[in-house]
RNA sequence: GGCCCGAUGGCAGAGUGGUUAUGCAGCGGUUUGCAAAACCGUGUACAUCGGUUCAAUUCCGGUUCGGGCCUCCA
């Protein structure tokens, strides 16, 4: 059976994937604040982790892929006021949105996409256990987490306590015992979205980790095998993640695996809505199509930087209209997966050995050999690629204002006749009013084949 | 200030202690009414300075440059 190896960030090296038990592999993804629609460098997790579950289901019988929706959050507050609708208008139009980017993107839906206000009481019972257990503390209507009480705290980012207070440029509250003390639970005011609780008299909501580590244990046990998620979730999300449900699991693991996507970059500069150099999801979408977007996210390994420039994308459209030509309309058989694609891909999720393997076999199918297209066609299901048939990829969609594909038909018709009268002039013209209009003609010996450029 | 990551040919991007992926672009050819596509052939690379080694792009160290985290962030 194929080793599958992963780069975790826990160790900062490649170790070889061990599950914690085989018969049931569980993976949790941090999803979005749903304040806004998705940017492209948040839809990197969302493609490349798809990914990681479509291989996982090709090596193990049972996998559970849990990705949550956060829908308290501060900048979720913030935008309802802003854009003068309810919270719950906000998230339920963002999150519809979300879903439309996602399935857009070939992202299969994960098996549970729970939402942070649906745990509000595990929440609570989990920070009540950690106050009980010494780990928590109310102060001023908040609880903080201490860091004190956790040893362990900074593995996963690799600081220590020294390190982060030398380089301390936390505002330090003032009810905090110690700088690095973060928030589990926090007053709400009257316009706020707020819980009843046993911390105060007063309502209150969670702090930003807490969601994470309530809805990973209700759905997939105090340890688990995969945790992942953005770069710069690492510190501190991830941090006090463990934090939390170490401490209050009484665990020396959260996740045995922590998998981290690097940036999608403007220029050399990460994209980041603080710094506003954002390509939105749906936007990029519309102007190449999703799966053009998911190819160019494939393009380099998911632990490299990578540019989605006008000039990527152009790219990755080529790559995928020469793998669709090559592909045509074979099915996928799951027994043709190419061992050497399977192999790249097992070697810490390396997208771009396995695609250039997709290319030599496209240059085999393209040689004739009929089982070359069934393992690219097969293997490229594994990347979420190459899903619909080659003549469906080239004429894309005809929903773009401009000729109907019968339209379309009648004019090649039209050439053919020229042709066959060895009308020349007659059929390059006809060729070129197609042309203008977007429409490219390929003669082959089975006859002409059209796509939209 | 503390900590971390990277530097590969015109571009994108893997990888390896010695045979120099893959794609695009370029060049030459086959094919085609022409074109497109496809196929065949072909050139160019491992930031820099030292060290280890029979041998380094690959290992180690310094330097330069770029990026990131330490604050919301995928």
């Amino acid at each position: 059976m194929t080793t599958l190896r992963l780069h975790n960030t826990l160790t900062r090296g490649k170790e070889d994937f061990i599950p914690l038990d085989p018969a049931h592999v569980r993976v949790y993804a941090c999803g979005p604040t749903v304040y806004d629609r998705i940017h492209v460098g948040n839809a990197r997790p969302i493609v490349v982790f798809d990914v990681l579950v479509r291989l996982l289901r090709r090596l193990y019988p049972n996998v559970t892929y849990v990705r949550n929706i956060t829908d308290v959050d501060d900048k979720i507050i913030t935008r309802a006021a802003e854009r003068g609708i309810g919270i719950d208008r906000l998230c339920d139009d963002t999150i519809e949105c979300f879903h439309e980017d996602v399935a857009a993107l070939g992202a299969l839906p994960p098996d549970h996409e729970p939402r942070a206000t649906e745990f509000i009481s595990d929440m609570i019972d989990m920070i009540q256990t950690l106050i009980d257990g010494g780990f928590a503390y109310a102060a001023e209507g908040h609880v903080l987490f201490s860091v004190a009480a956790m040893p362990a705290y900074g593995a996963l980012s690799g600081r220590s306590m020294e390190d982060m207070i030398a380089g301390a440029r936390v505002e330090v509250a003032p009810y905090k015992r110690d700088p690095a003390d973060f928030v589990l639970w926090k007053p709400s005011s009257p316009d706020q979205p707020g819980w009843e609780n046993p911390f105060s008299d007063t309502p209150g909501r969670p702090g930003w980790h807490i969601e994470c580590s309530a809805m990973a244990k209700h759905y997939l046990g105090p340890t688990f095998d995969i945790h992942a998620g953005g770069l710069d979730l690492v510190f501190p999300h991830h941090e006090n993640e463990i934090a939390q449900s170490c401490c209050a699991h009484g665990t020396d693991i959260m996740a045995a695996y922590w998998l981290h996507n690097g940036y999608v970059t403007m220029g050399e500069e990460k994209m980041s809505k603080s710094v506003g150099n954002i390509l939105a999801a749906h936007e990029a979408i519309a102007a190449h199509r999703g799966e053009t977007v998911r190819a160019a996210l494939l393009a380099a390994h998911y632990r490299a930087p990578v540019a989605l420039s006008d000039d990527a994308l152009a790219e990755a459209r080529n790559v995928l209209d020469r793998l669709y030509r090559a592909v045509g309309d074979v099915a996928v058989d799951e027994t043709a997966v190419d061992a050497a694609f399977l192999n790249a891909l097992a070697d810490d999720l390396n997208t771009p050995a396995a695609m250039a393997r997709l290319h030599e076999l496209a240059g085999a199918a393209n040689r004739g050999d009929a089982g070359a297209a069934a393992a690219l066609k097969s293997s490229a299901a594994i990347l979420g690629l190459l899903e619909q048939t080659g003549d469906g990829w080239a004429r894309g969609d005809s929903s773009d204002d401009g000729m109907s594909d019968a339209e379309i038909d009648a004019a090649i018709e039209a050439r053919k006749q020229a042709r066959a009268n060895r009308d020349f002039g007659a059929a390059d013209r006809i060729r070129d009013e197609l042309a203008a209009q977007g429409i490219l003609l390929e003669d082959g010996p089975e006859g002409t084949v059209w796509r939209r450029s």
